[in-house]
DNA sequence: ACATTTACTTGCGAAAAGCAAGTGATTTTA
DNA sequence: TAAAATCACTTGCTTTTCGCAAGTAAATGT
Protein backbone atom coordinates (compact mmCIF):
# COMPACT_ATOMS: atom_id res chain seq x y z
CA UNK A 1 0.00 0.00 0.00
CA UNK A 2 1.53 3.48 -1.27
CA UNK A 3 0.50 6.18 1.30
CA UNK A 4 0.16 9.72 -0.63
CA UNK A 5 1.25 12.97 0.43
CA UNK A 6 -1.86 15.33 0.89
CA UNK A 7 -1.14 18.34 -1.19
CA UNK A 8 -3.39 20.51 0.33
CA UNK A 9 -7.07 20.78 2.49
CA UNK A 10 -8.73 21.44 -0.38
CA UNK A 11 -11.64 19.13 -0.98
CA UNK A 12 -11.19 18.92 -4.51
CA UNK A 13 -7.69 18.42 -4.44
CA UNK A 14 -8.89 15.37 -1.42
CA UNK A 15 -11.25 14.08 -4.06
CA UNK A 16 -8.60 14.31 -6.93
CA UNK A 17 -6.33 12.17 -5.50
CA UNK A 18 -8.61 9.22 -4.93
CA UNK A 19 -10.16 9.27 -8.38
CA UNK A 20 -8.30 11.80 -10.47
CA UNK A 21 -7.17 9.96 -13.22
CA UNK A 22 -7.68 8.75 -16.43
CA UNK A 23 -9.37 5.49 -15.44
CA UNK A 24 -10.31 5.37 -11.98
CA UNK A 25 -13.65 6.86 -12.80
CA UNK A 26 -14.74 4.38 -16.06
CA UNK A 27 -14.21 1.54 -13.20
CA UNK A 28 -16.43 3.50 -11.28
CA UNK A 29 -19.13 3.94 -13.89
CA UNK A 30 -18.74 -0.19 -15.11
CA UNK A 31 -19.36 -1.00 -11.23
CA UNK A 32 -22.37 1.68 -11.44
CA UNK A 33 -23.99 0.34 -14.55
CA UNK A 34 -23.52 -3.21 -13.77
CA UNK A 35 -23.73 -3.38 -10.47
CA UNK A 36 -20.94 -5.73 -9.70
CA UNK A 37 -18.32 -6.96 -12.28
CA UNK A 38 -15.76 -9.58 -12.13
CA UNK A 39 -11.79 -8.34 -13.21
CA UNK A 40 -12.49 -10.26 -16.57
CA UNK A 41 -15.58 -8.09 -17.19
CA UNK A 42 -13.74 -4.94 -15.98
CA UNK A 43 -10.67 -5.62 -18.18
CA UNK A 44 -12.68 -6.46 -21.44
CA UNK A 45 -14.29 -2.62 -21.22
CA UNK A 46 -14.25 -0.71 -24.51
CA UNK A 47 -11.36 1.08 -23.61
CA UNK A 48 -9.12 -1.44 -23.22
CA UNK A 49 -7.16 -0.78 -20.30
CA UNK A 50 -3.97 -2.95 -19.55
CA UNK A 51 -4.19 -5.50 -16.49
CA UNK A 52 -1.54 -4.08 -14.97
CA UNK A 53 -2.67 -0.71 -14.76
CA UNK A 54 -6.72 -2.38 -14.06
CA UNK A 55 -4.89 -3.98 -10.80
CA UNK A 56 -3.22 -0.97 -9.56
CA UNK A 57 -6.10 0.91 -10.21
CA UNK A 58 -8.41 -1.56 -8.17
CA UNK A 59 -6.24 -1.59 -5.86
CA UNK A 60 -5.61 1.87 -4.90
CA UNK A 61 -9.71 2.56 -5.33
CA UNK A 62 -10.07 -0.44 -2.72
CA UNK A 63 -7.30 1.51 -0.37
CA UNK A 64 -9.40 4.74 -1.00
CA UNK A 65 -12.35 3.03 0.49
CA UNK A 66 -14.51 3.34 -3.27
CA UNK A 67 -14.39 -0.05 -4.07
CA UNK A 68 -14.44 -3.62 -1.96
CA UNK A 69 -13.75 -7.29 -3.20
CA UNK A 70 -16.67 -10.00 -2.59
CA UNK A 71 -16.45 -13.59 -3.25
CA UNK A 72 -18.34 -14.89 -6.38
CA UNK A 73 -21.16 -16.84 -6.06
CA UNK A 74 -20.17 -19.43 -8.52
CA UNK A 75 -16.61 -20.12 -8.21
CA UNK A 76 -13.75 -19.18 -5.81
CA UNK A 77 -11.79 -18.42 -9.38
CA UNK A 78 -13.50 -15.51 -9.38
CA UNK A 79 -14.02 -12.39 -7.65
CA UNK A 80 -16.76 -9.64 -7.21
CA UNK A 81 -15.73 -5.89 -7.19
CA UNK A 82 -18.46 -3.61 -6.05
CA UNK A 83 -19.11 -0.03 -5.24
CA UNK A 84 -19.23 0.81 -1.24
CA UNK A 85 -21.22 4.04 -0.12
CA UNK A 86 -18.65 5.74 -0.95
CA UNK A 87 -18.04 4.70 -4.28
CA UNK A 88 -22.27 5.03 -4.54
CA UNK A 89 -21.58 8.49 -3.52
CA UNK A 90 -19.79 9.58 -6.82
CA UNK A 91 -23.21 8.86 -8.58
CA UNK A 92 -23.77 12.29 -8.62
CA UNK A 93 -20.50 13.22 -10.32
CA UNK A 94 -20.73 10.36 -12.73
CA UNK A 95 -24.11 12.07 -13.95
CA UNK A 96 -22.56 15.62 -14.29
CA UNK A 97 -19.31 14.77 -15.93
CA UNK A 98 -22.54 12.47 -18.63
CA UNK A 99 -24.11 15.51 -19.05
CA UNK A 100 -21.40 17.80 -19.54
CA UNK A 101 -20.16 15.70 -22.10
CA UNK A 102 -23.33 15.72 -23.46
CA UNK A 103 -23.55 19.25 -24.58
CA UNK A 104 -19.50 18.64 -25.83
CA UNK A 105 -19.36 15.52 -27.82
CA UNK A 106 -21.58 12.91 -30.00
CA UNK A 107 -23.58 10.32 -27.70
CA UNK A 108 -23.40 6.92 -28.86
CA UNK A 109 -26.64 5.41 -29.69
CA UNK A 110 -26.52 3.15 -26.13
CA UNK A 111 -26.31 5.71 -24.14
CA UNK A 112 -29.11 8.09 -25.45
CA UNK A 113 -31.72 6.47 -23.26
CA UNK A 114 -29.48 6.78 -20.60
CA UNK A 115 -29.19 10.24 -20.84
CA UNK A 116 -32.63 10.95 -21.86
CA UNK A 117 -33.77 9.63 -18.37
CA UNK A 118 -31.57 12.05 -16.41
CA UNK A 119 -32.35 14.65 -18.31
CA UNK A 120 -36.25 13.88 -17.84
CA UNK A 121 -35.92 13.48 -14.11
CA UNK A 122 -32.56 13.98 -12.66
CA UNK A 123 -33.53 14.11 -8.74
CA UNK A 124 -35.03 11.01 -9.19
CA UNK A 125 -33.32 9.41 -11.28
CA UNK A 126 -30.33 9.77 -8.62
CA UNK A 127 -32.35 8.91 -6.37
CA UNK A 128 -33.35 5.84 -7.66
CA UNK A 129 -29.35 4.74 -8.65
CA UNK A 130 -28.59 5.29 -5.43
CA UNK A 131 -31.16 2.89 -3.86
CA UNK A 132 -30.47 0.18 -6.37
CA UNK A 133 -26.85 0.18 -5.67
CA UNK A 134 -27.37 0.47 -2.08
CA UNK A 135 -29.66 -2.79 -1.78
CA UNK A 136 -26.30 -4.88 -3.13
CA UNK A 137 -24.22 -3.66 -0.42
CA UNK B 1 -0.57 20.74 -30.01
CA UNK B 2 -0.81 16.87 -29.55
CA UNK B 3 -3.60 14.67 -31.14
CA UNK B 4 -4.82 12.49 -28.04
CA UNK B 5 -6.30 8.93 -29.61
CA UNK B 6 -10.23 8.72 -28.30
CA UNK B 7 -10.21 5.81 -26.12
CA UNK B 8 -13.91 4.92 -26.93
CA UNK B 9 -17.35 7.32 -27.38
CA UNK B 10 -18.36 6.65 -23.94
CA UNK B 11 -18.78 10.38 -22.48
CA UNK B 12 -17.20 9.74 -19.68
CA UNK B 13 -13.88 8.52 -21.18
CA UNK B 14 -14.31 11.40 -23.61
CA UNK B 15 -14.58 13.89 -20.70
CA UNK B 16 -11.76 12.53 -18.71
CA UNK B 17 -9.15 12.72 -21.57
CA UNK B 18 -10.11 16.75 -21.26
CA UNK B 19 -10.00 16.82 -17.41
CA UNK B 20 -8.60 13.63 -15.76
CA UNK B 21 -5.48 14.30 -14.59
CA UNK B 22 -4.32 15.48 -11.01
CA UNK B 23 -4.13 19.46 -11.82
CA UNK B 24 -6.89 20.43 -14.65
CA UNK B 25 -9.81 20.77 -12.22
CA UNK B 26 -7.54 22.71 -9.61
CA UNK B 27 -6.88 24.72 -12.47
CA UNK B 28 -10.44 25.65 -12.88
CA UNK B 29 -11.19 25.61 -9.07
CA UNK B 30 -9.07 28.76 -9.14
CA UNK B 31 -10.62 30.15 -12.48
CA UNK B 32 -13.93 29.77 -11.24
CA UNK B 33 -13.26 30.87 -7.07
CA UNK B 34 -10.85 33.90 -8.68
CA UNK B 35 -13.00 34.16 -12.35
CA UNK B 36 -9.55 35.57 -13.62
CA UNK B 37 -6.18 34.26 -12.93
CA UNK B 38 -2.74 35.03 -13.95
CA UNK B 39 -0.44 32.10 -14.74
CA UNK B 40 1.55 33.62 -11.71
CA UNK B 41 -1.31 33.53 -9.25
CA UNK B 42 -2.54 30.09 -10.53
CA UNK B 43 1.20 28.77 -9.91
CA UNK B 44 0.56 30.30 -6.25
CA UNK B 45 -1.98 27.87 -5.35
CA UNK B 46 -1.78 25.79 -2.57
CA UNK B 47 -0.42 22.31 -3.98
CA UNK B 48 2.54 24.33 -5.26
CA UNK B 49 2.35 22.68 -8.84
CA UNK B 50 5.44 22.73 -10.83
CA UNK B 51 5.43 25.43 -13.30
CA UNK B 52 6.11 22.90 -16.78
CA UNK B 53 2.97 21.08 -15.52
CA UNK B 54 1.02 24.36 -15.19
CA UNK B 55 1.93 25.24 -18.59
CA UNK B 56 1.06 22.34 -20.03
CA UNK B 57 -2.08 21.76 -18.53
CA UNK B 58 -3.04 25.49 -19.39
CA UNK B 59 -2.05 24.36 -22.93
CA UNK B 60 -4.13 20.70 -22.94
CA UNK B 61 -6.75 23.04 -21.55
CA UNK B 62 -6.61 25.92 -24.11
CA UNK B 63 -6.96 23.33 -26.91
CA UNK B 64 -9.87 21.31 -24.98
CA UNK B 65 -11.55 24.81 -25.17
CA UNK B 66 -11.84 25.00 -21.80
CA UNK B 67 -9.90 28.05 -20.84
CA UNK B 68 -8.72 30.95 -22.62
CA UNK B 69 -6.25 33.59 -22.74
CA UNK B 70 -7.00 37.59 -22.29
CA UNK B 71 -4.10 40.08 -22.64
CA UNK B 72 -3.77 41.80 -18.91
CA UNK B 73 -5.41 44.95 -19.10
CA UNK B 74 -2.30 46.64 -16.50
CA UNK B 75 0.47 45.44 -18.48
CA UNK B 76 1.78 43.18 -21.49
CA UNK B 77 4.15 41.14 -19.45
CA UNK B 78 0.61 39.69 -18.13
CA UNK B 79 -1.39 37.32 -19.05
CA UNK B 80 -5.25 36.60 -18.03
CA UNK B 81 -6.70 33.31 -18.15
CA UNK B 82 -10.57 32.55 -18.25
CA UNK B 83 -13.09 29.88 -17.98
CA UNK B 84 -15.31 29.44 -21.28
CA UNK B 85 -18.51 28.67 -21.52
CA UNK B 86 -17.62 24.92 -22.12
CA UNK B 87 -15.41 25.75 -18.57
CA UNK B 88 -17.75 27.24 -16.84
CA UNK B 89 -20.38 24.47 -17.20
CA UNK B 90 -17.59 22.32 -15.31
CA UNK B 91 -19.40 23.97 -12.24
CA UNK B 92 -21.86 21.13 -11.13
CA UNK B 93 -19.12 18.70 -11.55
CA UNK B 94 -16.54 20.89 -8.95
CA UNK B 95 -19.95 21.12 -6.70
CA UNK B 96 -20.59 17.59 -6.83
CA UNK B 97 -16.44 16.69 -5.51
CA UNK B 98 -17.13 19.49 -3.56
CA UNK B 99 -19.78 17.76 -1.85
CA UNK B 100 -18.38 14.04 -2.12
CA UNK B 101 -15.58 15.41 -0.11
CA UNK B 102 -17.52 17.13 2.81
CA UNK B 103 -18.50 13.71 3.51
CA UNK B 104 -15.72 12.10 3.51
CA UNK B 105 -12.39 14.68 4.55
CA UNK B 106 -12.40 17.51 6.71
CA UNK B 107 -13.10 20.56 5.40
CA UNK B 108 -10.76 23.87 6.03
CA UNK B 109 -12.68 26.71 7.79
CA UNK B 110 -12.33 28.93 4.78
CA UNK B 111 -14.41 26.63 2.39
CA UNK B 112 -17.22 25.48 5.58
CA UNK B 113 -19.01 29.57 4.22
CA UNK B 114 -18.84 27.78 0.51
CA UNK B 115 -20.07 24.67 1.38
CA UNK B 116 -22.95 26.21 3.17
CA UNK B 117 -24.22 28.00 0.87
CA UNK B 118 -24.71 25.02 -1.67
CA UNK B 119 -25.85 23.07 0.56
CA UNK B 120 -28.49 25.71 2.09
CA UNK B 121 -29.50 26.13 -1.85
CA UNK B 122 -27.64 24.14 -4.58
CA UNK B 123 -29.44 25.41 -7.62
CA UNK B 124 -29.42 28.70 -6.73
CA UNK B 125 -26.06 28.36 -5.53
CA UNK B 126 -25.32 26.79 -8.98
CA UNK B 127 -27.71 29.14 -11.58
CA UNK B 128 -25.70 32.33 -9.68
CA UNK B 129 -22.51 30.88 -10.43
CA UNK B 130 -23.32 30.77 -14.15
CA UNK B 131 -24.36 33.74 -13.74
CA UNK B 132 -21.27 35.58 -12.68
CA UNK B 133 -19.12 33.55 -14.94
CA UNK B 134 -20.75 34.26 -17.98
CA UNK B 135 -21.03 37.49 -16.92
CA UNK B 136 -17.40 38.07 -17.61
CA UNK B 137 -17.33 36.48 -21.37
C1' DA C 1 20.71 51.62 -17.32
C1' DC C 2 19.83 47.93 -14.18
C1' DA C 3 17.28 45.00 -11.31
C1' DT C 4 12.74 42.70 -11.04
C1' DT C 5 8.67 40.67 -12.49
C1' DT C 6 6.19 37.70 -15.61
C1' DA C 7 5.37 33.80 -18.37
C1' DC C 8 7.08 30.45 -19.66
C1' DT C 9 11.38 26.50 -21.30
C1' DT C 10 14.90 23.20 -20.71
C1' DG C 11 17.37 19.34 -18.74
C1' DC C 12 17.28 15.48 -16.26
C1' DG C 13 16.24 11.77 -12.88
C1' DA C 14 12.18 9.37 -11.01
C1' DA C 15 7.78 7.61 -11.40
C1' DA C 16 3.93 5.90 -13.89
C1' DA C 17 1.76 4.10 -18.21
C1' DG C 18 1.38 0.66 -21.49
C1' DC C 19 2.48 -3.60 -24.00
C1' DA C 20 3.40 -8.55 -24.08
C1' DA C 21 4.17 -12.51 -21.88
C1' DG C 22 4.04 -15.40 -17.79
C1' DT C 23 2.23 -17.57 -13.28
C1' DG C 24 -0.43 -20.12 -10.15
C1' DA C 25 -4.88 -21.28 -8.45
C1' DT C 26 -9.37 -23.01 -9.83
C1' DT C 27 -12.69 -25.25 -13.16
C1' DT C 28 -14.17 -27.23 -17.07
C1' DT C 29 -13.65 -30.82 -20.60
C1' DA C 30 -12.37 -35.06 -22.82
C1' DT D 1 -8.55 -38.08 -13.73
C1' DA D 2 -5.42 -35.75 -16.49
C1' DA D 3 -5.08 -32.14 -19.71
C1' DA D 4 -6.94 -27.81 -21.35
C1' DA D 5 -9.16 -23.47 -20.27
C1' DT D 6 -10.34 -19.76 -17.34
C1' DC D 7 -9.42 -16.51 -13.88
C1' DA D 8 -7.05 -12.94 -11.44
C1' DC D 9 -3.43 -11.15 -11.36
C1' DT D 10 2.45 -10.40 -11.95
C1' DT D 11 6.68 -9.54 -14.18
C1' DG D 12 9.81 -7.51 -17.36
C1' DC D 13 10.66 -4.03 -20.29
C1' DT D 14 10.09 0.20 -23.11
C1' DT D 15 7.86 4.58 -23.62
C1' DT D 16 5.71 8.46 -21.76
C1' DT D 17 4.75 11.68 -18.22
C1' DC D 18 5.86 13.90 -13.72
C1' DG D 19 8.29 16.84 -10.99
C1' DC D 20 12.19 19.45 -9.35
C1' DA D 21 15.67 23.02 -10.28
C1' DA D 22 17.46 26.12 -13.10
C1' DG D 23 17.38 29.12 -17.08
C1' DT D 24 15.49 32.59 -20.59
C1' DA D 25 13.36 36.39 -22.96
C1' DA D 26 10.14 40.10 -22.97
C1' DA D 27 8.11 43.74 -20.30
C1' DT D 28 8.14 46.64 -16.38
C1' DG D 29 9.69 49.19 -12.31
C1' DT D 30 13.39 52.16 -10.01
Amino acid sequence: MKTQKKRSDCPVSFSLEAFGDKWSLLIVRDLMLKKKCTYGELAKSDEKIATNILAARLLSLEENGIIQKLEHPDSKAKVLYQLTQKGIDLIPIIIEINLWAEKYTEIPEERKEFLAQINADKEGFIRNAFKELESNL
